[in-house]
DNA sequence: AATGAATGAGGGTTCATTCAT
DNA sequence: GATGAATGAACCCTCATTCAT
């Protein structure tokens, strides 16, 4: 593997393991038994490196969103979806952790940030009216916009708040879907189909 | 007003504008018009001004849940809660959005930030408590808890990403309440009441 | 002495021994037996230093310049003068040594260097029109400039490249002060004045 | 053209923009569409190249020198002499500009540098002696040689301080030899004889 | 001749923090 | 309570230079 795709990837690491602020360039080289000249010679700084992780992570979103009308057939393929949705952002995780961070002390990561953010607002839209497409929801396109905000929203927060800090990660995924998919139930319900596990309702 | 006050007033307001990470302790210092030593006198350093500030939107959301048993008496007093709720949140948005980079630089913080997350979470759920009181949700306690832990989350993501930055704070959050009652109005219907503005449904 | 002025003197010796391309921060800080914060405490940079030392020479020249009409009253007034023109300016050599190289490392340098430059033509250009005054050199006022910028530059050369490097800095001086005085040799002796010590002309 | 020559042009072209300080090897390789390696392997660092070019510069005055006893016949010879020496002069004007910058980053360059100095030195006082054998410049040998100092001073300030440096190269070379010629104006006069155009003496 | 990845020392700068006054 | 000079570690980055290919 390229000196370059290692550098990306021990950064990816690091930077979930201990957040974007806590590493620093000097920390990557280390890491990677590197000089730090060597670094710089690959990437300009930690900014561009920051850049790049954007990029795969827009590129990875990109290609689950061209693959989501062969994917979402019928109501059972939502939750795979989702959980693949999670995976990426999850394995991107640092970048939506440390967003605000990010935004003051590189100000440059600006236009990639908000083009990453526009294109899952796009998919987590796509999803709904795909819902929608399966049974009606019952919603006006403005509401079902703020559904698909509030799902967003909820999903990143998911990736950014860890709730259950003891569990390891893909048995968080796997909650966070379901948390998700709970916010979908009543919808799906509607549409005489209940993805998520039956359960006795309303005990006490 | 007392220089400790005027301390964590000012500190807030530079963290949430600028971000914590940016803020230093000599930038807070030179914007109150005092002596880094003098900032010294009164934290011991920026952790010690970040733990008061926790303890600070922690006493506002025990406030917050103290109330609820009584503000929450009919379907039209979630809308004016969660407002309130978010309100707290936006006041304080800095220690959510750095969250992350909070945690790794200042690990004596961990404690303080797992107690008032473990405080959103109890009004969360005793939120939609107060809702099935009202009229039965139809739904088990765990996916109770966990359509809470997603309504949580929902706003918490809210008070991090800004989905409309050219917007003032004020409309926004409104339009993050709107948007969290946008998950909670097939249960709000179902109960006979709908507390968001009537729309036409289903357009195309 | 304060550490603001101890930092200047020090530095400007070190820029004149080494020039101000081998001098770092570091080093000017480490001589002075201070830490590298505490001479950034002071001045921002290098560069700050460099403004000082700038001003410190415009404000001297600036004294030169304004006690020639008081001082240049006959031909004997000019060799005294002069030498005292180029104390300051050996003083400041590092400034006119390293004029091209802070030109490109330092942008911010060029108001204060083009200032001070133009004070030593307006002192160079007063100087002859003082000579002038005494005795008609019989040159138009263009000549005359013209004249008053060779003499400057050949000023500033003597103060960048030193011709006779085993003698100590006053000899080197008084040897200018003679050079430039031969440039003005024929009009101070067309004066029916001769303040250069008298030698047997056009010896083979 | 080898890569060498092409080494050493595009160096003296970007050192005379830029500045030697500023100008690291690989921009010069980078400007060459080289690789450093390239680079290195035709020179052993930018001290070689600065040697080599401190040779063609030395080698262009030593042309020079040799042509003088021929083509300095006449009072009307002296301008275009000085017009081709300051050409060569500007061309190589990084060597001068950047002097002390360069005694101390490349101490193995004292000897050329010296060398050089030497031979500008000689050429001044030969100048002068071809002017004293056309007319008699009523100065002793001492004097001659302070006068052909101050004019060497001169011509080198003219090359490191610009003082007109919105005109282009060639005006100011122009302007310079002027300059140059006033200095020597008197004796050519007192020879019989004014190079420099007239102009209305004495005007107020 | 030429490539380009790699090195490592060093420079400029920031900042949390201390302490004598 | 308050000042502000001082500390020192750490960070980001540049660059001359080497070397295997």
């Amino acid at each position: 593997m390229g000196t370059r795709e290692r550098i990306l990837d021990t950064s990816l690491v690091l930077f979930n393991q201990e957040g974007t602020a806590a590493i620093s360039a000097l920390s990557i080289a280390t890491a990677l038994g590197i000089s730090p000249g060597n670094l710089y010679y690959h990437f300009r700084g930690k900014e561009e490196i920051l850049t790049a992780l954007l990029a795969e992570c827009d590129l990875a979103l990109d290609r689950l969103h061209r693959r989501m009308d062969v994917e979402l057939k019928g109501p059972m393929d939502f939750e795979p979806f989702l959980l693949s949705l999670l995976r990426v952002g999850h394995h991107f995780r640092c970048l939506f952790r440390d967003q605000e961070a990010l935004r003051f002390a590189h100000p440059g990561l600006a236009r990639s940030w908000s083009r990453l953010l526009k294109r899952i607002r796009q998919i987590s839209q796509l999803l709904l009216k795909r819902l929608n497409q399966l049974s009606p929801l019952g919603l006006t396109p403005s509401q079902r916009d703020k559904l698909a905000d509030s799902l967003m929203l909820s999903a990143l927060a998911s990736l950014c708040f860890e709730l259950e800090p003891d569990k390891d990660g893909e048995t968080q995924l796997i909650q966070s879907a379901h948390s998700l998919l709970v916010l979908l139930r009543p919808y799906l319900e509607a549409a005489g189909l209940n993805p998520v596990s039956n359960e006795q309702a309303n005990a006490p």
